[in-house]
DNA sequence: TGCTTCTGTTGAAGCGCTTCAATCATTGTG
DNA sequence: CACAATGATTGAAGCGCTTCAACAGAAGCA
């Protein structure tokens, strides 16, 4: 039993296909009776118009190419159930896809959006060079979320990474914290910018930053908390840069035989799920993932509608969660663990 | 500056439009030279051909559909990466969707499959009735992971859940304990058969099975923990459903004041990477997820190839993977707690 | 009544590709 | 050397849809 196509539709209507089209797609040149015809027949014959066809008539897709890096990455989630919503809002459908394992992966995805002949692109996350990324730019609306770069063809959307760790920071000195460490992110997104607003904060309150070098994973959070507690500098409080490097530190500080919050305060970033199990209780900066996730789609339509043509760069603001992994110093605080 | 279409990779070739459809697809009827020249002229105009054109000739998308049921769980990224590998080995390009919030969405989810006519579609974990996943089995290969079901016209592939449960109850029999308690599933996948391997296993052992109802979350799993502590019958272990429910149990247990493994043992399911974080350390059960993705891209295939036309039920052995959350009960360990 | 103006509707062209019957060029065979 | 068989190539049809110029009929105006 074949498909039924947009003849068959117009057959049973008793119009021409022209009109079912045109009925389908909400034209206000159709009259109410075709319509209603048209609409009545479409849904006898359980009609799906075929979305390639439509494609390459129009030129439209009415899709838009979602890069998730790294699925099993907990930041994401939240990124991707906003760009849903969005998506929905308007009326897109999403094609997603997601790196997985290597940068190749990445660019062989940003491939097959553009062989896809989307409307648009949300990259979130990417590692691939932004050189790269503006060339398909030029092509395809293309809108970059949580990776800070300044681009004149593509958006950017991301959140205050400064003043989130300004927050995170701020929040440990209210506590009483005066020997805090930051575990960086390396050369992760944003982590720069935390590293910026953690010193800025530190020095602001006159007292000496303490930064160790790491990455945005629990392996390397772990051997970063080592080092520090291994250091000749006194340590009550360790603000992390993301809750994956954190939970290193956490296990970390554990095994030391010493309690969070008790001996050691700890903080991370993301307010991924895992820092809200009820078992880690782990106080983080929330980014506003999903707004995050909105606004990129907003942009992209925005792009995609010929509203705007030049790039944008947004940035929205953090807040602080506090959960159980902060507490003020204990008086006889003034130690040094190693 | 338009794309090249094929016509322009013709002309530059100097040969026909059809012959660049041969050679760019690997036909054997075209002569070396040909295929060597229309190559050449394809890659010196960055020709990309346009697939929604290309499948509307020749009814095939080279695209498989994959639906994530629920990005947030951290249950689904193996399997994605094992679909990942087979579609890469076998050159299918994959559709990634999400069933994100609601399960509207994930309906949504399959008609965008067909409409986008993908080739065969992969559903993990589904919730959506199994009469409308056999609906659009009778149209469209379809292969069901994580969710056993018996099904005349579409394939699934599961881990025997029911010896998973076995492996698991075995261990804690096997380290000593008596008095264990499953914390089962509900109506979630694959926990009827978990509950049933687990009572089975225990009743082997001479021992009465101890299952408090729950689901596969974190809250239930707390919420279940603490009725089995409460209850009138002494408890050395815990086997819970899935690892979330375990994690919820972990709180509950140290809430109690109670050490994991000192005083109780417990056991998660999925292997999911959280068991695996240094802090949480917990012993579970891996599924083999990723074999689990290959094995559904290989079976879709069979099926889009017209190889086989029958539906298949694979089974796959699960392993238990032992970690620090289980040990020997204590020797006072005939004891009731609440 | 004759003319213009709308409003609805239609036929036909065309999107970029695949496919297949038909054609042309070679080579092999008796 | 004629003819069949094989191999390589092409023209044309068609996939299911959108779009647009052209058209028919109803309504408005003088």
């Amino acid at each position: 039993m074949r498909k039924p196509t947009m003849d068959d539709v117009a057959r049973r209507a008793g119009v021409s296909r022209a009109l079912v089209s045109m009925a389908l797609r909400g034209s206000d040149r159709v009259s109410d009776a075709s319509r209603a015809a048209v609409l009545a027949a479409a849904h006898e014959l359980d009609y799906r118009p075929n979305l390639s066809a439509r494609h390459l008539a129009s030129k439209q897709t009415g899709t838009l190419g979602v890069l998730i890096n790294d699925l099993h990455n907990p930041y994401f989630p939240a990124v991707a159930d906003g760009i849903k919503a969005a998506a929905d809002r308007t009326g897109y459908r999403l094609l997603l896809n997601s790196a997985f394992l290597d940068d190749g992966d990445e660019r062989r995805a940003l491939e097959a959006f553009v062989d896809h002949n989307v409307d648009g692109i949300v990259l979130t996350g990417p590692r691939v060079a932004s050189g790269a990324i503006e060339a398909i730019g030029r092509m395809t609306p293309v809108v970059v979320v949580s990776r800070p770069m300044r681009s004149k063809v593509v958006d950017t959307i991301n959140n205050d990474d400064r003043l989130g760790a300004t927050l995170a920071t701020g929040h440990l000195l209210e506590l009483g914290h005066q020997h805090i460490c930051h575990i960086d992110g390396g050369r992760g997104a944003g982590a720069a910018q935390r590293r910026a607003g953690y010193e800025a904060t530190m020095r602001a309150a006159g007292l000496e930053p303490f930064v160790v070098t790491s990455a945005f994973t629990e392996a390397s959070g772990a051997a970063a908390a080592a080092k520090a507690l291994r250091a000749d500098r006194p340590l009550t409080a360790i603000f992390a840069g993301n809750d994956l490097s954190a939970l290193g530190a956490l296990d970390i500080i554990d095994a030391a035989g010493l309690g969070v919050p008790d001996d050691v305060s700890l903080v991370g970033y993301d307010n991924t799920f895992i820092a809200a199990l009820r078992h880690i209780g782990l106080t983080t900066v929330e980014q506003g993932r999903e707004r995050l996730g909105e606004l990129a789609v907003e942009a992209l339509i925005e792009r995609i509608d010929g509203r705007r043509s030049e790039a944008r760069h947004e940035v929205i603001e953090p807040t602080l969660v506090v959960r159980r992994t902060t507490a003020p110093p204990k008086q006889s605080s003034r130690r040094s663990v190693g």
